[in-house]
Parts: structure tokens; sequence; C-alpha cells
DNA sequence: ATCCATACGTTCAAGCATGAACATAATAGT
DNA sequence: ACTATTATGTTCATGCTTGAACGTATGGAT
């Protein structure tokens, strides 16, 4: 009988695990530091990304859509709405929804944000191989999913 | 003449990495769901677990590890102390060291929270070959490395 | 029509993490 | 020995994120 239990160390995936997070950790942090010139936080770049992709959006969608609560993104926007880099305009149908959309500004700083962004992420993963980065890819959205349906 | 920028939504690297961004994310999140009965934050779990492997850390050193700003550990270790989970004693030779030790109770308690950690990562890990796995944990651990130096 | 349940957004207090400024201790140069 | 520099840890003000409680709007059941 074993009362201590096999330690994680010494499971590799566990350690591999462990080595994702901190990757994530320290690439996130460097893009803080990378974005502060533009006057812009990573979770704003985030909001920014998020409303190119998905013009009209309502807040609840893009809150889940960046994992965060509800709240987050009311607390969020105002920043944003106020140096012009989005509006909020409220649905005509369903007065609950209001709907975000970028402006021409928002837009222009988003693209400035992203070359900062995908330099930051080539530099990091110009490293592997074409095939590696998207096995990478594949394996973490199989992760997201199974995550999230628990 | 092309003034739009390639989209980084178009660029596999790019789309790869916000699939790595989100599965750590969500599983961030899941694990201090799973901690919350244990009454401990994930943050707190990376602290007990990197004293268990390095006994006698400094909390410089510790902040190191854990990538953090070190007014983030005197904000974080007297909770954990208040506890019974670690002991804090001045090193003899340089009267500047804080030398961090578990407890018993903080180990007790550490392999309880590990339990929970592990299976966490056991779930989301399960879906990739032990190749596959491996391949990733070196990728990461390149990731890191070019980050740091730079 | 009315009531009940649900959904969207806001407000507020609390907890965390950060960076700058500080105090103390050790070390190196002279 | 003395000064200057560096290292460790703390304090404090700030900003971010969260979750609970709230108000309002919608839709469905009776």
């Amino acid at each position: 009988m074993n009362n201590k239990q096999e330690l994680p160390w010494d499971n590799p995936r566990f350690r591999n695990w462990v080595a994702v997070a901190r990757a994530c950790h320290v690439l996130e942090r460097t893009l803080a530091v990378k974005l502060a010139p533009l006057d812009l936080k990573p979770a704003q770049l985030d909001v920014l990304m998020n409303l190119y992709r998905h013009p009209g959006m309502s807040q609840h969608d893009l809150a889940r859509k960046l994992l965060v609560g509800r709240s987050n993104i009311t607390m969020l926007l105002p920043q944003l709405e106020t140096r012009g880099l989005l509006r909020r305009e409220g649905d005509e149908k369903d007065k609950r929804i209001l709907r975000l959309t970028l402006t021409e500004t928002g837009e222009a700083l988003l693209m400035r944000a992203l070359k900062v962004h995908m330099a930051l992420i080539e530099k990091a993963m110009s490293q592997s191989t074409p095939e590696q980065c998207d096995m990478i890819g594949e394996q973490m959205r199989k992760i997201y999913d199974v995550l999230n349906e628990a």
C-alpha cells in the first residue's frame, strides 16, 4: 500500500501543462508591455478584436466570448467609448440589448495593436513547424471544448 | 499596393495561439472553482507547490518562479502563514532574506489540492497522445525561453 | 390581461496584482 | 573605515476582475 500518491511532477501531462500556463503568462505580460505605448491593455485589445470580427455584438455575447463576467464588460466599455473607439447603440427590437460596433478610430487603433500582437506571436511561435503549430491549436481547442461542456 | 495588412485571423500562428490562451484561461477558471471547497486560490496553490519543491526558498525567488512582483508575495503570504500552512524564518547569514517552508498542515492541504489539480489536467490533456503532449510541453518551454531572454 | 420566469445591463463592495517609493541589510570600491 | 551600489522585503495608491443584488425589458403560461 502506497500512502503517498503519485507526485504530479512525475506526470508528463502535469509538467507539460505547467509549461503551457507559464508560456501563456509570460506572453500576456510581454504583450501588456508592448501595448503600453498605444495606451491599451490586453483585455481592451480583446474587446476591439472581437468587435471587429463580430460587429453589432451585444455586451452579453462579448462577455461570453472573452470568458469574463458581464459586469466586467460594463466596467471596461466606458473607457473605450469615451476615447471614441466604439459605439453602443440600443437594439430596436429588444430594448435590453446594447449593440457594439467599432468606430473608424477604433479600427485604426486595432490595426496598430494587431501589428504588435502579431509580431509577438510570430516571435513566440517561430520555433514550431507549421504542423506542430496546427497540432497545438487543435489540442487546445479540444481542451477548451472538454472543459466547457462540463 | 496593399494598404490592408494581412489580417491575423488568416494566420495559423495567430489562430492557434488564441486557442492556447483560451484553453489556459478556461482551465484556470475551472481550477478556481474546484479549489474553492479547500478555500484555496490558484495563486495560493502555486505558492504551496513551489515551496514543496524548493523548501527554504526566499520570497524573491518565489516571486521569480511565479512570474509576479515581489509585493504580490508580500501580500499573499500572511494569509497562508496565519492559516498555519507555511513558516517564514529569517536567514542566519543574510538578514534580508526570509526563508519559506511548508508546515505539515500546508503539505497535507497541498496534497489534497494536487489531487484536484491533477484530475483537471488529466481531463484536459487526456485527448492528446503522450507524444503530442510532450511536443506541446517542449514548444511551450521554447516560447517561455524566447520571451524571457528578450 | 396578468403573473412568473428569464435575460440584459448596471452598481457596488471586496479581493488581487501591480509598480513606485521606502527602509533595511549586504557588498563592492576607494 | 566609508561611501555608493545593489538586493530583499514592505507599504501604499491605483486599477482590474469578480459575484451578488438590483432595475428594467421580454416572453410565456394561465
